[in-house]
DNA sequence: AAGTTGACTTTCG
DNA sequence: TCGAAAGCCAACT
C-alpha cells in the first residue's frame, strides 16, 4: 500500500467522482482541476483506496483509457451505460472523450 | 529534509 | 497515432 491520501483530499475527489452522471466520463486531470489543484495521481490513490464506494469507473486517464489494469471491469460498466466507446483494431477500446466527458461547471 | 512511489499528464520524435 | 522521457502533486519513509 502506499500513501493513502488525507481525509480532506478524499472526500472532496469522492464528492465530484460521485457528482458524474451515467454515461459520462472525467480524467484524473479534470477532477483534480475541480479540487483546484494538478495532483491527478493522488486522485488515482484516492480511487485506489476508496474506489469502491464511488463509480470509479466514470473517472479515466486523458488517453481515454481507464485505469490500468482494470479495463476490462471499466468495459462492463460502460456497456451498461452506454458510454460513447471506440473500438481499436488491437481487440481493446477506449472511451470517446470528445462525447462521454463531463464538464462539472 | 531528501528520496521514493503511484488507478497521471504533456511534450517530443 | 504510438511509445519513451520528463514533469507534477500529495503522502510516506
Amino acid at each position: 500500500m502506499r500513501a493513502a491520501p488525507s481525509a480532506e483530499f478524499t472526500e472532496a475527489v469522492l464528492a465530484v467522482v460521485a457528482a458524474i452522471p451515467p454515461g459520462r466520463v472525467m480524467t484524473y486531470g479534470d477532477v483534480a482541476a475541480v479540487l483546484g489543484s494538478r495532483a491527478a495521481r493522488a486522485v488515482g490513490n484516492v480511487m485506489s483506496w476508496y474506489g469502491s464506494d464511488v463509480p470509479w469507473w466514470r473517472v479515466i486517464r486523458a488517453s481515454g483509457r481507464p485505469a490500468a489494469g482494470h479495463e476490462d471491469r471499466a468495459l462492463e460498466h460502460f456497456r451498461a451505460e452506454q458510454t460513447p466507446l471506440v473500438t481499436t483494431d488491437g481487440g481493446g477500446y477506449r472511451v470517446d472523450l470528445r462525447r462521454a466527458r463531463h464538464d462539472p461547471a
